[in-house]
RNA sequence: GGGCCAUUAGCUCAGGUGGUAGAGCACCUGACUUUUAAUCAGGGUGUCGGAGGUUCGAAUCCUCCAUGGCUCACCA
């Protein structure tokens, strides 16, 4: 017998020995395929049609009410909850010893009639219960539920059968990934897989995860970014595609960043970034209203309106408007930094313009932006692999969503140009060799792809993890992630 | 990675200034054949996150460690 075997508490091991007394009176407490023919949510629903029918349900006990040779107790399913009940005279003293042995958290399955308690509670008059798995570990109390966070995550499971919200939760996101989906196949647009495990981590600025490959002896890095995968396709002609990807970057943790998290990433050809934000902000209404049932989402006392059009504001205007300094009249690098001295900023010596509007935004604005917002025209300098706006190269056609003072989607128009592609790649490297660890590596094989010739295309991300924590109103991305990165724990 | 906070029974939580651990739920025994936070009578089931230290004595004070939360940095 094992340490951990013998320290079982005393609750633990009164379960077991029920489990003993089970299987020593024939019964198998683990038991085999039960054929259900509704569910607790079903009768609550259908009452008039049911009552007097006999049912066949399964679930989880959550709640035990004895009256002597009699007795009630809830029975939870995946669609709600539904009460049962025990008579010993209808079911004879063993199969009511059952009854009166069961413990909470008990899988059962269960025949009986549907009927109405004289306290007006739909219930099921149980006629036969079969043991489907004992339960050998005490839930967590029925009133508080489980509320210590750490147990929560550790053990969803846990979770999902005393917290009911979060059940919710999870529906919700699961609804909103299909929705997303069905947008863009109603549309024409084809979902594709691209690689998870590249050899060079591309199409973000982070840091990756690093694995090794032993037959091939090669590093590979976990993608931060699906983008220059799906772009290799707009090149073979696929047109318009998406990709649902879980991307990893070895970065901090918050409530805001898990290590792995969720991207929809879309690339449609011969568009550009204006058919994106239009694309974007009909898509994301769509899928608020459709599995929220409305376009407004109330959110720490905010009232946040998905219905479009979202405003639209260049990233100057916005600095401009927030911050009180009009960046289109500084020229140089140099007035930029003074400029950026002048609001109490730390200005690095080879700070450039693009950069330090770059910084000017995040510091002065982000936390403006409550409502969904469009910003658009951000520096080519923190835009590798965005097109130049045609008349203003310094900056890009690209834009950013704003909800709630966080960054929910990133877009721009493609950059097609293999030679300006082969140089922005070529200041990463630079950057990188000085240290940068979230530089772009150069990818040659992606400028032998928009050698071939890209179509001008738009692109667009959009974070599925945030879009469901505004949607459920969740504070922490670890909410409708069902296993946040944890350390591991002795 | 930095700062602050937390960790006590299976769960939710109490335990001024140091005196040897408690409640509710759950669980066990008994009563009760339509209850629903069922009720009534009895029962405390614990390595007080871990390791050191101070002290006659530590859940309590000190140090280190572990895990988690918030926050800053970084990013989506």
């Amino acid at each position: 017998m094992s340490e951990q075997e013998q320290n079982i508490n005393e609750l633990i091991k009164i379960r077991r020995e029920k489990l003993e007394e089970l299987r020593t009176a024939g019964i198998d407490p683990f038991g085999q395929r039960f054929d259900r023919d509704t569910t607790a949510q079903a009768i609550q629903d259908n009452f008039n049609g049911l009552e007097g029918h006999t049912v066949k349900i399964a679930g989880r006990i959550m709640a035990k009410r004895r009256h002597g040779k009699a007795g009630f107790a809830n029975l939870q399913d995946l669609s709600g909850n539904i009460q049962l009940y025990f008579r010993q005279d209808d079911l004879g003293e063993q199969k009511y010893d059952l009854f009166r042995k069961l413990d909470i958290g008990d899988i059962l399955g269960i025949t009986g009639e549907v009927f109405r308690t004289q306290k007006g509670e739909i219930s099921i008059h149980v006629r036969d219960l079969v043991y489907l798995s004992k339960s050998l570990h005490p839930l967590p109390e029925k009133w508080h539920g489980l509320k210590d966070v750490e147990l929560r995550y550790r053990q969803r499971y846990v979770d999902l059968i005393v917290n009911p919200e979060v059940k919710e939760v999870f529906i919700k996101r699961s609804r909103v990934i299909k929705e997303m989906r069905n947008y863009l196949d109603e549309r024409g647009f084809l979902e594709v897989e691209t690689p998870m495990m590249q050899p060079i981590a591309g199409g973000a600025v982070a840091r990756p995860f690093i694995t090794h490959h032993n037959a091939l002896d090669m590093d590979l890095y976990l993608r931060i970014a699906p983008e220059l995968y799906l772009k290799r396709l707009i090149v073979g002609g696929l047109e318009k595609v998406y990709e649902v990807n879980r991307s990893f970057r070895n970065e901090g943790i918050s409530t805001r960043h898990n290590p792995e998290f969720t991207m929809m990433e879309v690339y449609q050809a011969y568009a550009d970034y204006e058919v994106m934000m239009e694309l974007t902000e009909n898509m994301i209404a769509t899928v608020v209203e459709r599995v929220n049932g409305s376009m407004v989402v109330e959110i720490e006392g905010q009232s946040i309106d998905f219905t479009p059009p979202w405003q639209r504001i260049s990233m100057l205007e916005a600095i401009e408007k927030y911050a009180g300094v009009n960046f289109a009249a500084l020229k140089t690098d140099e007035e930029a930094r003074a400029a950026a001295c002048r609001l109490n900023m730390e200005v690095d010596d080879g700070a450039t313009r693009g950069n330090l509007i770059n910084e000017v935004f995040e510091e002065f604005v982000e936390q403006k932006l409550i409502q969904p917002t469009f910003v658009y025209g951000h520096p080519v300098e923190i835009s590798p692999l965005a097109k130049r706006n045609t008349a203003n190269p310094q900056f890009t056609d690209r834009f950013e969503v704003f909800i709630m003072q966080r960054e929910l989607a990133n877009a721009f128009s493609e950059l097609n140009d293999p030679i300006d592609q082969k140089e922005r790649f070529q200041k990463q490297v630079e950057k990188r060799a000085q240290g940068d660890g979230e530089a772009h590596m150069m990818d040659e094989d992606y400028i032998n792809a928009l050698e071939y010739g890209m179509p001008p295309a738009g692109g667009l991300g959009i974070g599925i993890d945030r879009l469901v924590m505004l949607i459920t109103t969740s504070p922490s991305i670890r909410d409708v992630i069902l296993f946040p990165t944890l350390r591991i724990k002795e």
